[in-house]
DNA sequence: GTTTAGGGTTCG
């Protein structure tokens, strides 16, 4: 078999090939050059699945790296391998190994211009007289240039091109402004079509036709301004102008374009490199649009359509129902009312959708609107309680021809002019979430009459009318936090305890009237338990500074490689010649997979750090001095481990020599834990913890009570809500249940807390202070 | 099998 395993060898330098062969530098690798009896080498940093070609025959790519230049993203090759040999090699090869090959074709990479990588790619199959041999390197084997060349060579490095310097025939990937475009839509084909036109600094406009048989792989825009990032996108001329089109493997992440929005991507893949150099790219492109695009307007409400007019309606689903073969009924509402009497469109009660009690709630809010032709597959496919976007819809003056009065009437068009269609937003949307607050706001005994509300009430459950009523309806009932002891006490009313001494506990029963800080964000801060002390969390700049600082000190070549880690070091290529080491830490004079590995590392900048922390499983910044490596100062994280940066107390730490750290390797099984970490490095470990503080009310009176809390009460880590999306996401959304915005003292929903009552005694005041505990957050609520 | 749409408002 032309695939050969080869054994280690106990001179880990040479890898035991024929003698006829000869290794090949990467450098000298060419086009059309001799490389018979020639082998190249180098280190599987990324497979891909086996897949076949369109003829049949198996496929299978891997990405080689050359561990002489491990830093160097020009000295990884791409390596395609056909047939049987595919099919062997997706069999054997991991991560790590070793592979050589000799008998190979050199052809032009075509891909090099996207990835990176080296301008050739190697050929390779039994047909060519292909051999492969190759080393286990995984997972019993791994030096540090392996782990170095896994860590730092995984992203391809993405080329975008301006709209100004496209090419027909090229297949780019690019940045745009939507200056227009078209939901998604059934197209007369077998796919859905979106058509968007872009635009960029360099002024030059682009429409871009995608197609794709899943709406969800189009990119997700919802709005004028927004940003899209375009990968693998075919360029064509068409009618004398360039023009963009899917081709195989197009991927696209979209972002709101408002200077100062978090810039979170949207997208269907469900892997995706977004880097800081291209977050630092929305940025400017945001900039630069907030002056030269103009953004569609506010959004129109119902209150302020104009009839004969065009407009983008934000809006919920409350019913829908089929009219005829050519058209279907949407009615929606955002919360205002329409100035004008608008039409209804007769319907069989049968063949409407919808929570009736909900219909007939807000029936005085609700719109009819009726769509057409190919937007009526859509509109069917629609969920009541969803938000939508309609763009486009037409508000029509008419009069009956048996009454003198006019009314309106919204139609969505046939066809697609203007981008008319309906988008689907989700509920993280900001726009969505400015709906939600103003519907759940919304006063409905001001437009109804006392019939719809008694109707409410009777009604006691609703399926799947999301989030408001039904919501609102529970929010009313049950309590939206429970306690965790203590169940048999009985509640206090708010005004006893505020006349009675401390210390004591309390069970109460009582609304969330206000609570600070706003900004959830600002409600996390490290906890010393030693010294009790209270500190904001350092953000990144700070971090990045104290780097540079111990960046300005070279490593010391004498501390390197010692007993118990084994190390490598570089200079970069860029003008500042920085020297960068890493200490990986053995475990049993090995060293250990990635994922299991803690490292300490000299010199990096942030951006490296903050990638080495994805591969491995701990990273210490440490300083060389004259005999030792050294922890840096304090006020940087000493530890990071996935996305959480651990802080030491610069009161109560006493650092002790990194060398500890060689005691929890020589464990069975190093655990690497931040508290076991921080012991043997005598840092005081300082814990995340959120503190807020709660008004309550329950009608009796009024008392602050503060809440502070590592994780039970929302029963979410406050370690890593500053790094986690979803997380603050969830947080914002619990809290917005406890305290909904906008709504009267009346409508709050209950909360059940244990407080305690405690003397804070100083020279010159005595003050009772509350604190909340043994509470949590209702299952349901989070 | 490689289309569909290729921006520029309306039948209802």
């Amino acid at each position: 078999m032309p695939v050969h395993l080869l054994k280690i060898p106990d001179d880990q330098s040479e890898t035991p090939v024929p003698r006829h062969l000869q290794k090949e530098d990467l450098k000298h690798l060419q086009e059309g050059h001799d490389h018979t009896n020639k082998y190249i080498q180098g280190i599987v940093i990324l497979s891909y699945p086996l897949t076949k070609l369109g003829d049949g025959t198996d496929f299978f790519k891997i990405v080689l790296q050359d561990l002489d230049d491990v830093c160097s993203r020009i000295s990884s090759i791409n390596v395609l391998i056909h047939g049987k040999m595919a099919q062997d090699c997706a069999k054997v090869i991991r991560h790590g190994d070793t592979f050589v090959v000799a008998g190979f074709k050199v052809l032009k990479s075509p891909t090099a211009r996207e990835d990176g990588r080296h301008g050739c790619h190697l050929e390779v199959s039994e047909e060519a007289g292909s051999t492969i041999y190759y080393v286990r390197g995984y997972p019993t084997f791994f030096s540090p240039k392996i782990l170095l060349a896994l860590c730092f060579s995984i992203a391809p490095k993405y080329v975008y091109t301006p709209l100004n310097r496209l090419k027909d025939g090229t297949i780019v990937n690019l940045y745009g402004i939507v200056k227009f475009f078209k939901p998604p839509y059934v197209s007369k084909g077998t796919d859905y079509c979106s058509v968007v036109t872009l635009v960029d600094p360099s002024n030059v406009k682009l429409t871009c036709t995608l197609f794709s048989g899943n709406q969800d792989s189009l990119p997700r825009i919802y709005k004028i301004g927004d940003i899209v990032r375009f990968h693998r996108i075919k360029i064509r001329e068409y009618n004398g102008q360039m023009q963009g089109i899917t081709s195989g493997g197009f991927a696209s992440l979209t972002f709101d374009g408002t200077v100062g929005a978090p810039v979170v991507p949207r997208t269907s893949s469900r892997v995706y490199t977004f880097t800081d150099e291209e977050h630092k790219t929305i940025e400017e492109l945001r900039v630069w649009a907030a002056s030269n695009v103009s953004i569609s307007g506010p959004a129109a409400k119902l209150s302020s359509v104009q009839p004969m007019l065009f407009f983008d309606l934000t809006c919920q689903l409350v019913g829908k129902a089929k009219v005829d073969g050519s058209s279907f009924l949407l009615k929606v509402w955002d919360g205002t009312k329409c100035p004008y009497p608008s039409w209804r469109v007769p319907v069989e009660a049968k063949d409407l959708e919808g929570e009736k009690v909900v219909l007939h709630q807000l029936r005085n809010l609700t719109v009819d609107i009726l769509v057409y032709d190919n937007h009526v597959q859509l509109a069917k496919s629609l969920k009541i309680g969803s938000f939508l976007r309609i763009y486009s819809i037409h508000a029509k003056q008419a009069s009956a021809d048996t009454e003198d009065v006019s009314h309106i009437e919204f139609h969505l068009h046939g066809g697609t002019c203007y981008g008319r269609g309906i988008g689907v937003l989700p509920e993280n949307n900001p726009d969505v979430k400015e709906l939600k607050a103003f519907l759940e706001s919304v006063d409905l005994a001001d437009s109804q009459n006392m019939e719809s509300m008694f109707l409410v009430e009777f009604n006691g459950t609703f399926s799947d009318f999301t989030d408001l009523e039904s919501h609102l309806q529970r929010c009313q009932q049950l309590p939206v936090t429970v306690l965790t002891d203590h169940q048999d006490l009985s509640n206090t009313e708010l005004k006893t305890i505020i006349n009675s001494t401390a210390p004591q506990q309390y069970r109460v029963r009582a609304k969330l009237r206000t609570y600070k800080p706003q900004k959830l964000h600002q409600s996390v801060k490290l906890h010393c338990s030693k010294c009790n002390s209270l500190q904001e969390v350092p953000d990144g700049d700070d971090f990045d500074l104290i780097l540079q600082g111990s960046a300005v000190t070279a490593p010391n070549p004498e501390l390197h490689s010692t007993s118990w880690y084994d190390s490598v070091m570089w200079t970069t290529q860029d003008q500042k010649q920085r020297k960068i080491a890493i200490h990986f830490v053995k475990h049993d004079e090995m060293l250990q997979q990635p994922e299991d590995t803690l490292l300490m590392i000299e010199g990096g900048t942030l951006k490296e750090v903050w990638k080495l922390t994805k591969r491995f499983k701990c990273v210490i910044p440490v300083k060389s001095t004259e005999d030792d490596l050294e922890l840096l100062d304090l006020s940087a994280p000493f530890l990071l481990q996935g996305n959480v940066k651990y802080y030491g107390c610069k009161q109560c730490s006493a650092p002790k020599p990194v060398k500890n750290l060689s005691s929890i390797a020589a464990e069975q099984q190093p655990s690497w834990e931040p508290t076991v970490i921080a012991q043997v490095l005598g840092i005081e470990l300082l814990q995340y913890v959120f503190i807020m503080k709660f008004t309550l009310v329950d009608g009796t009176g009024a008392l602050n009570a503060y809440l502070f809390d590592y994780e039970k009460f929302f029963q979410i880590p406050a370690s890593e809500i500053l790094t986690n999306n979803f997380l603050q996401e969830k947080m914002q959304m619990t809290m917005n249940t406890l305290c909904p915005p906008g709504r009267k003292l009346g409508d709050l929903p209950w909360l059940e807390c244990f407080i305690k009552s405690y003397n804070v005694r100083d020279a010159m005041k005595h003050q009772v202070c509350y604190q909340i505990f043994d509470t949590t957050v209702a299952e349901d609520v989070v």
